[in-house]
DNA sequence: GCCATGCTGCTTTTT
DNA sequence: GCAGCATGGC
């Protein structure tokens, strides 16, 4: 019945699918959930599922809104549909949560109490205003780190919550919420919204505004949602919002996409249990799941899906491919890191020279950025052409970062965070004490610093008044030009290019700044617009609100004025004359749109095309990507699963699914890699290898070294019995300043890590290594896993059944062998 | 205002 | 082991 339609489809958009793509794209208008496993057509769903729609004249554009996480993935949707059918894709809402959060917010600015040019501040900026703040309230910085603040607040948005619904249990949590209170006091006088604070508006607005919920409701009748294991509590609620749920009389439909197994983010929020949820709330009658893997061979697969079902918490989905086994999967142990990444390079080349594998299709994969240096010192030993993924992307480098505070500025004069990146930058005589006096005046006039500027007195004020000044003639003199010829003129004038020009180590920045300009340049032509036309839109342009910066409108006081500005609504519902940057009527200039697109954009790593290098980044990063060949390097226990993710079950099942990511981006080979010792934090560590590599089909596997190599005797040579002297005879007080290893993530005081001591030759007399199993008055019997360091700074790894894995200061903790 | 030195902390990350 | 930052000296 379902091949009849399948093969009777006129469409030849549907050709192409397998049957459970197919039945996913040709879903009736209801909610519904795909269960997406890796490899499976994910994207070619989604797109041909909107394109399906279009072209059956079920929906039109304006009714479509896609969400996605990255904007790559935006990108990627838009590109495949425009190739799909001629469509204008800027008349359907495409883009990430954030993205599309500021285009909503941009539309109705006045109802969400914000300046028409308020700013973006991405983490970097949210740090720096939450640390002024700190300096500015005599926050105790060592009780309060601002990283702290900024991960509390993050994570409060992140779950809808403003200052007034924390639960407060104890005075430091107070503390905090004052000064959440008080961050949003300083980011709202200064017209600057965070990432989380995009979101949560949005959420905020959408349930306080009834006029402006009906609205998106009425207009979006398909919503689709990539990668929906990655939604937060606050992305799902807003979800819930714009669709509504059944019952409440709405008639857009959620298409759901995701894969609960390469759910990796929890600990940014991610809730795998939206996943559930939403097929409870929203009733969802459809569940597909895409099974058929169009990527790897199956000795890959197997190794994935075996893996997987050592996960107890699963919805339950099992790849499978019509290509061949393949190679086996190749298990490899060196003895060091270091010779680790040697034996990388040698089959490195192998690879390339003798099988035919192109450099970049091939990847080397860890699970922290620190493991990469070691692959990169070989690397670049070698001479063997590679690219790191990760670390700072192009709008994020210190030089782009003063560029747009600048340009931000010239926008914004009430961006207090962008006036003190640049006030001295190029040093201009404006000193930390005069800046400080001008902070006072700001606060008791209670405006900007810019605006304080003008109270200043003294030759400190006069440069200050001419900073300000010139940003006041910049903004001037930029009118009406194009976006390329205002960055130039900033540049030049502010002094910043000839600052670098001056610089020893100046010449790469200066570059960064001219690729600043032709970014500008190609943002324009790509996004095709070049004056900088400030018009208006009817509705907006007569509402007199909309004059100059309205930020003294509350919230609640812009809420009702919805009702008297009717035509900020309806009339543009197939918004098919809506370009990106019109924002469903308002036309921000080509240096707002650009600097928007600047703060969500942190530009991608640059992966520049046709540069045939192997690619190394995190597991995390990789996700999404795939490969011919994939190396997973640094396959110990501690790292892989990581020692902090161990402890708790929900830590060690995301730390599978993370292996499952990694197992899953090789289309033909794939390596698996561990060593015997390797350095870290400054210190050699003898880990055993990952529990994953336990985890595995052995039939599907190929264990290029010896499978037990080298184990036996690590760290057993110990002379002399153990009880005796050396490290067990260490009195209480040389450990007086012992602390926790891991701060406030470490939840076991038992975990030390001991002030540094001149380096003992002794080998380990405390008869403690790896395999044996020990005695600890507490815990009780447990297996030691590892041992690390000599003398007071030896260290076990133990297992303990009913207490998990700790780490034991051996000259602290009494472990006697069993 | 700039540079040197010392101290701390240390998984994963997108927007 | 090393980066990133804060502090302090000139």
């Amino acid at each position: 019945m379902l091949s009849d339609t399948f093969q009777n489809t006129s469409s030849p958009l549907l050709a192409q699918l397998n049957e459970e793509q197919y039945r996913a794209v040709a879903l009736p208008a209801e909610h519904a959930l795909i269960l997406a496993g890796a490899g499976s057509g994910k994207t070619r769903v989604l797109t041909t599922r909107i394109a399906w729609l279009l072209q059956t004249s079920q929906v039109s554009p304006g009714g479509i809104l896609a969400v996605t996480f990255t904007n790559k993935a935006a990108k990627e949707m838009k590109l495949r549909l425009q190739s799909m059918l001629p469509v204008n894709v800027n008349a359907m809402w495409i883009g990430t949560f954030h993205g599309l959060c500021n285009r909503f917010l941009r539309a109705h600015y006045q109802l969400a109490g914000l300046p028409q040019t308020f700013q973006i501040l991405d983490t970097q900026d949210q740090l720096s205003a939450i640390k002024r703040l700190c300096k500015q309230f005599n926050v105790d910085e060592d009780r309060f780190p601002p990283k702290q603040l900024q991960y509390f607040i993050s994570g409060c948005k992140e779950d809808g919550q403003r200052p007034g619904d924390v639960t407060v249990r104890d005075d430091e949590t107070r503390r905090k919420v004052e000064l959440y209170q008080l961050y949003e006091e300083q980011c709202q006088r200064e017209g600057v919204v965070d990432f989380g604070e995009l979101m949560l508006r949005s959420y905020e607005l959408l349930r306080d505004n009834v006029h402006v919920r009906e609205h998106y409701r009425r207009r979006f009748r398909h919503i689709l949602v990539d990668e929906f294991q990655d939604t937060n509590k606050l992305q799902y609620a807003w979800l819930k919002l714009l669709v509504g749920l059944p019952g409440e009389g709405s008639e857009g439909a959620i298409l759901a996409v995701g894969d609960d197994d390469q759910s990796i983010y929890a600990f940014r929020g991610a809730r795998v249990g939206n996943m559930a949820d939403f097929v409870r709330e929203f009733q969802v009658q459809h569940q597909i799941k895409l099974e058929q893997n169009y990527r790897s061979y199956s000795n890959i697969l197997d190794s994935a899906n075996h893996l997987i079902s050592h996960n107890k918490t699963r919805l339950g989905k099992t790849l499978r491919t019509t290509q061949g086994a393949g190679e086996p999967v190749r298990v490899v142990e060196s003895p060091s890191d270091f010779a680790e990444a040697q034996w990388l390079v040698e089959e490195l080349r192998q690879l390339v020279k003798q099988d035919g594998f192109e450099r970049k299709e091939v990847a080397l994969l860890y699970r922290s950025n620190a493991q990469s240096r070691v692959l990169e010192t070989a690397l670049f030993n070698a001479g063997f052409p590679y690219r790191v993924y990760g670390g700072l992307r192009f709008f994020e480098r210190a030089e782009i970062k003063h560029a747009l505070a600048y340009l931000r500025l010239m926008e914004n004069p009430n961006d207090d965070t962008s006036f003190l990146r640049v006030v001295n930058f190029p040093p201009r005589g404006i000193g930390a004490r005069s800046i400080e006096q001008l902070q006072d005046a700001a606060r008791v006039a209670g405006c900007s610093l810019h605006d304080a500027v003008s109270a200043t007195t003294g030759k400190a004020g006069a440069n200050l008044a001419a900073f300000v000044a010139m940003i006041d003639v910049l903004r001037e003199q930029t009118e009406g030009m194009t976006l390329r010829e205002i960055i130039d003129l900033v540049l030049d004038k502010t002094g910043l290019v000839n600052h670098y020009r001056a610089e020893k180590e100046g010449a790469d920045r200066v570059e960064n700044l001219e690729e600043l300009v032709n970014a500008a340049e190609s943002f324009v032509t790509q996004e095709g617009f070049g004056r900088s036309a400030v018009a208006l839109p009817q509705a907006l342009s007569q509402s007199p609100a909309s004059q100059g910066l309205n930020m003294n409108v509350t919230a609640s006081e812009a809420r009702q004025s919805i009702s008297e500005s009717p035509r900020l609504f309806g009339s543009r519902e197939d918004g098919d004359d809506v370009n990106e940057f019109s924002e469903d009527g308002v036309i921000m200039s080509p240096l707002a749109a650009f600097l928007t697109h600047a703060s969500l954009e942190a530009g991608d790593n640059q992966a520049q095309a046709g540069e045939d290098a192997v690619q190394l980044m995190t597991v995390h990063a990789s996700k999404g990507l795939e490969f011919d060949a994939v190396f997973i390097t640094g396959l110990e226990e501690g790292l892989f699963p990581h020692e902090n993710a161990m402890n708790d079950f929900d830590g060690l099942e995301e730390e599978r699914r993370l292996m499952y990511v990694a197992i899953t981006r090789a289309r033909k080979r794939l390596y698996l890699s561990h060593s015997q010792t390797r350095m870290l934090h400054g210190q050699t560590r003898y880990n055993l290898k990952s529990r994953f590599l336990e985890e595995l089909p052995e039939e599907c596997l190929k264990w290029v070294t010896p499978k037990n190599a080298g184990f036996s005797n690590l760290g057993s040579s110990s002379g002399g019995g153990f009880g005796g002297g050396g490290a067990w005879g260490q009195t209480p007080a040389q450990n007086r300043h012992a602390r926790p290893a891991w701060g406030q993530s470490s939840l076991s005081t038992e975990t030390y890590k001991s002030p540094p001591l001149p380096v003992q030759k002794a080998e380990p007399e405390h008869g403690i290594s790896a395999g044996k199993n020990v005695f600890h008055n507490k815990f009780g019997e447990g297996k030691v896993l590892a041992v690390e360091g000599t003398g007071t700074d030896a260290r076990a790894q133990v297992n303990f059944p009913r207490h998990g894995v700790k780490w034991l200061a051996l000259s602290v903790a009494k472990l006697t062998v069993v």
